[in-house]
DNA sequence: AAAACTATCCGCCAGA
DNA sequence: CGTCTGGCGGATAGTT
């Protein structure tokens, strides 16, 4: 099987940010990992800054990405609608062999100045949006959304939106159970499915009494009971109409959507934290049957739940037969990683 | 696995 | 006016 190559591309001024998020989850092999995990290589101006504190010197030259299958372009420099042309020529050779293009916060000026946006929809941080599609008209910005994935061109919003898109694609690679995995060991929430779900449409929120802030964590404290879209809109006082509206609108996915996701989140933390059985667990997750249970979770993880226990589960160490997952549980005392994942998980 | 049955979603629209 | 809300009904998604 051939490793597949991951080129990150710097230029002079990067934010540190992004690059590492590339750098963490595609630069380096962990416990429980595929284990030739990617083949990954950082090209780019020799000397560039990095984050302002510090300079790149083992860099690769640009022509690295004529022979990637994906190349990451996470930013550019000060000015987004100048980019580095010797980067947007390299980019766009790269993409006329077929790599997959990754940007992520003003990245997808590069890719747009390279044509690979064209007719396509994208998106970038939300402060260079509107620049973005007054410089590239031919580029439908939607930035309302972490991430877009465009199959052979994926964009993504700025800072963690970027991490986001990252194990996204790791997902696509790896399957979900290895995209989930690497998420707890970066102790970062795991997503849903990317490609059509657009979730989190105001970056930057007010914390008004709006539903993000008032009736998820009222219905993540209660998911234990079978709660339906009308006791939710009961409980936010509007009709399911209005709710269905301003969900949408708030959290980016159906209400019941989300509930689901929420029980399923719920069922993983059970899975690993206990003992119980399934039908038990479906139980405890106001998840209407074991049956139910095993289909959204399938749906969502992508691994059946036992397979999920039998990976994750803390109190049994089962043993691993091939050594490809060595003991993938969580140190002791931490409780499993999972532990913050409920808050976090507020899709 | 498929079918019958429910619940939910969302465009449309009128009324506040 | 423009904005918000709740009801309706067909299409979909979810449940048994």
């Amino acid at each position: 099987v051939k490793v597949h190559d991951v080129v990150l591309a710097i230029t002079d001024g990067i934010p540190l940010f992004e690059v590492a998020a590339a750098c963490e989850v595609f630069g380096s092999w962990r416990p429980g990992l595929p284990d030739p995990w990617y083949n990954f290589k950082v090209c780019g101006d020799y000397n560039a800054r990095v984050g302002g504190w510090f300079r790149a010197e083992s860099v690769h030259g640009f022509s690295e990405m004529l022979t990637a299958d994906t190349v990451i372009i996470p930013a550019c420099g000060a000015a987004p609608d100048k980019p580095h042309t010797a980067l947007v020529n390299a980019v766009r050779a790269a993409y006329e062999n077929g790599a997959r293009l990754v940007s992520i916060c003003t990245g997808a000026f590069v890719l747009a100045a390279a044509g690979a946006l064209d007719g396509r929809r994208a998106t970038t941080h939300w402060k260079y949006a509107n620049m973005l599609a007054a410089t590239y008209p031919r580029v439908h910005v939607d930035p309302n959304v972490l991430y877009i994935d465009e199959e052979t061109v994926l964009t993504s919003a700025g800072k963690s939106a970027g991490l986001d898109l990252c194990l996204h694609i790791v997902r696509v690679d790896h399957g979900a159970a290895v995209a989930n995995n690497l998420a707890r060991r970066l102790v970062t929430p795991p997503h849903r499915d990317g490609g059509q779900a657009q979730f989190i449409p105001a970056p930057v929120g007010e914390e008004k009494d709006n539903i993000a802030s008032t009736l998820l964590p009222w219905v993540t404290s209660r998911i234990c009971n079978p709660l339906t879209v009308t006791d939710l809109a009961r409980q936010a006082n509007m009709s399911t109409r209005n709710l269905a509206r301003h969900f949408r609108a708030n959290v980016g996915v159906t209400p019941l959507q989300w509930l689901v996701s929420q029980r399923v989140f719920r069922a993983q933390e059970l899975l690993e934290m206990t003992d119980h059985g399934i039908e038990q667990i479906a139980d405890e997750t106001g998840m209407g049957s074991g049956a139910t249970l095993r289909r959204h979770f399938n749906r969502i993880v992508g691994v059946p739940p036992d397979a999920y226990r039998r990976t994750f589960n803390a109190r049994t160490p089962s043993a691993e037969s091939a050594g490809a997952t060595k003991k993938a549980a969580a140190p002791a005392g931490a409780g499993t990683a999972s532990a913050v994942w409920p808050e976090l998980s507020r899709l």
